[in-house]
RNA sequence: GCCGGUGUAGCUCAGUGGUAGAGUGUUUCCUUGGUAAGGAAAAGGUCACGGGUUCAAGUCCCGUCAUUGGCUCCA
């Protein structure tokens, strides 16, 4: 008998190589009927996988992410069964479940899929779900499954084959499907009613560009068909909240062929957004001991050869501008770093002036992959909101740590409360870094400690490095669940070096400093991006570009309605009146759907009183004109 | 850059080979109103662009451009 900790802390005694399914079935779960895996020491399982030794279970559900991870991972498998069917010379990649559905990478070869075959692939998933197949696994010897897969013409299995040790192998299969699997997988298909095919998409094999690009079919399946209507009018909403069409609606932003790709243009109410976003930055920064700076649009291409971006990004910049001057090139800038690295070296620096914390607003320009490129959310030029600080090296952990404060600061008054804070370190194995291995562990060492200090919640991400030192990146959602990166801190050793940067001492010589390159927002555009999505374009009142509209009721009030409208005016509130010859129901709705924070009626009863009625999404009340001034103002103050 | 989708009035979209449409916005007129669409009229189009097929193309085919969903990249 072996011992079984249950997930209610009871502990029960069972033969030894019972199964998930049969514990369920003894203990008569009433839930039992809803299991899907089991994890067995924190590692998932086949509810038929059997239980060797004394061990903590935990029973998944649908309710479950990792009970949702293993549904659509069969699903996967349901949607290459429907495949095959439809296309009996498909050839299988990978196929993982994601954060919503799953995808299948394969290699339809001549074939295409169209989007009339979408519904039917659906169709299919749903008939071979209804037939109940098992999923059955199989452990088979290497050579059975190379035997399998270079009869089926496989090359991706077999290439899958390849890193895979001898005895670790499985298959799984489920009605005449058989697929390379280490699993697990649901009891058996029944348990998916509802599938659809979401999108289409290429991607390469393995990740690589010079791999063949393969045809990704992503998806997602359900326990119950309501469900997926669902999901499928959640994301309906949530496309609602699409950045670029609320930019369009509340005339934020455009963009112009004639211009140019993924420039945008700020229209008056998105550039008002702008303004003020650097103005309340500029402002919290003073307070933080940031000096600005401003540094121009170009510089010498030979800047960008010190600081190393030249050689690491030149294809992501836009061509070099010569001018008449022989061998003379400018660059647009991709990057301020090196104008702030020049602004420090323009004086001799000693250890009692620093840190110095030199701030711009530094628009720059990166010539973004054309399919790349995204709305707001990847432009080829964009305002950073940068500052790069130099610091001694006593000074690293406390700076690092005060910006930290100030990405939170500032995330916490966005209400942006669901972010990701990533420790981009190097990858060991990679080549794309300079500077030495020991400067790297020493900043990798400082940005641990630090964000441990600041009991910040983080993720480790080898590989997501700058080239020139690890980072901290604060990453937030997107309406549909996409991910950006806005607030970034980068610790750097490398740059101070190429640019032969220096302090003296309490001793006398000269030492080196240490950077510290730094943006909150990340970028203008993007942040702006995300506070739409995330806003559904319903800003603070401090930052909504229309205030307060006033609705007349009557042109026979016009009078007082323009003397309220001056006097919130003169107090420098934000403020529109509409005199139209329109009903009230018609400028209310015009008004809403401009996501005005307050309207003010004016009509016969707040003539007679100097008052305003007011409506706000909460509802409507009745303020003397003066109160609601002073009101707004103190909402404004308090942001 | 690569793989799919899309491109028709300022905006949102309908239009499956036979005279270019709707709603909304705009302008003008009527209506003078109490919390999300009052009524009428007018103006508004190189159906993204270029080729091709056809008696005939917004519609079918090819190419280009843009846009969108992904892949890759992201200092």
């Amino acid at each position: 008998m072996i011992a079984i900790l249950l997930s209610d802390g009871t502990i029960q005694s069972f033969p030894k190589g019972t199964t998930g399914l049969a514990i369920a079935q003894q203990m008569g779960l009433p839930f039992a009927k809803d299991l899907l895996a089991i994890e067995v020491n924190g590692i998932v399982h086949d509810l038929s996988h059997p239980i060797a030794s004394d061990s903590t279970i935990n029973w998944l559900t649908w309710e479950e992410e990792l009970g949702k991870q293993v549904f659509w991972h069969s699903s996967a498998h349901l949607l290459a069964a429907a495949l095959k069917i439809a296309y009996p010379n498909v050839k299988f990649g990978i196929g993982p479940p994601i954060e919503q559905g799953f995808y299948y990478d394969v290699d339809l070869g001549e074939e295409r899929l169209e989007p009339l075959d979408l519904a039917q692939l659906e169709k299919t998933m749903v008939e071979l779900a209804a037939k109940k197949d098992g999923f059955v696994r199989r452990q088979v010897s290497k050579k059975e499954a190379v035997d399998f897969f270079t009869a089926a013409q496989n090359p991706y299995k077999l290439e899958l084959l390849e890193g895979l040790a001898e005895g670790t192998i499985t298959f799984y299969q489920q009605g005449d499907f058989i697929d390379l699997c280490k699993g697990p997988h649901i009891p058996h298909t029944g348990f998916i009613k509802a599938a659809k095919i979401l999108n289409l998409s290429g991607a390469y094999w393995r990740g690589d560009i010079k791999n063949k690009q393969l045809t990704r079919i992503y998806g997602i399946t359900f326990p119950e068909k309501k469900a997926l209507t669902d999901f499928l009018h959640r994301r309906a909403e949530a496309q609602k909240r699409n950045h670029q069409k609320i930019g369009k609606a509340l005339k934020l932003f455009t963009f112009s062929e004639k211009v140019g790709l993924g420039l945008p243009l700020w229209l008056p109410n998105g550039a008002l957004l702008c303004d003020l976003l650097v103005e309340f930055l500029k402002k919290e920064q003073v307070k933080r001991g940031y000096q600005p700076v401003i540094t121009p649009h170009i510089g010498h291409q030979s800047l960008y050869m010190t600081s190393g971006h030249y050689e690491k990004y030149q294809a992501d910049c836009f061509q070099p501008i010569a001018t008449s001057v022989a061998d003379e090139c400018y660059l647009l800038k991709p990057m301020n770093c090196p104008h702030h690295c020049e602004i420090y070296a323009a004086e001799p620096r000693s250890y009692k002036d620093l840190p110095i914390r030199l701030a711009e607003f530094g628009t720059v320009y990166r010539y973004e992959l054309h399919g790349a490129l995204h709305g707001l959310t990847r432009t080829r030029c964009f305002t950073q909101d940068d500052a790069h600080i130099f610091c001694r090296p006593d000074q690293v952990e406390e700076e690092f740590s005060r910006v930290i404060d100030l990405v939170l600061y500032v995330f916490d008054l966005f209400k942006f409360t669901d972010y990701t804070a990533r420790l981009s370190f190097r990858d060991p194995a990679s080549d794309k870094y300079i500077g030495s291995a020991a400067d790297w562990e020493r900043a990798e060492q400082s940005i641990r400690e630090v964000t441990v200090r600041k009991g910040l919640q983080t993720v480790s991400a080898l590989g997501e490095a700058a080239f020139y030192g690890p980072k901290v990146d604060f990453i937030v959602k997107d309406a549909l669940g996409r991910s950006w990166q806005l607030g970034t801190i980068q610790l750097d050793y490398q740059l101070p070096s190429r640019f032969n940067l220096a302090y003296t001492g309490p001793d006398g010589q000269s030492h080196q400093p240490i950077m510290i390159h730094r943006a909150p927002f990340g970028s203008l555009e993007r942040f702006i991006a995300l506070l739409i999505e995330h806003t559904g374009g319903r800003f603070p009142l401090w930052l909504a570009p229309e205030q307060v509209a006033v609705l007349l009721l009557s042109d026979k009030y016009a009078a007082y309605g323009h003397m309220v409208h001056q006097a919130l005016v003169d107090q420098g509130i934000r403020a529109t009146i509409d005199v139209r010859n329109e009903t009230m129901g018609k400028k209310i709705r015009d008004t809403e759907l401009r996501k005005v924070p307050y309207i003010l009626i004016i009509g016969e009863q707040e003539m007679i009183h100097q008052s305003v009625a007011v409506r706000t999404q909460g509802g409507q009340t009745t303020l003397s004109l003066s109160d609601f001034i002073a009101k707004i103002g103190l909402e404004v103050m308090h942001k």
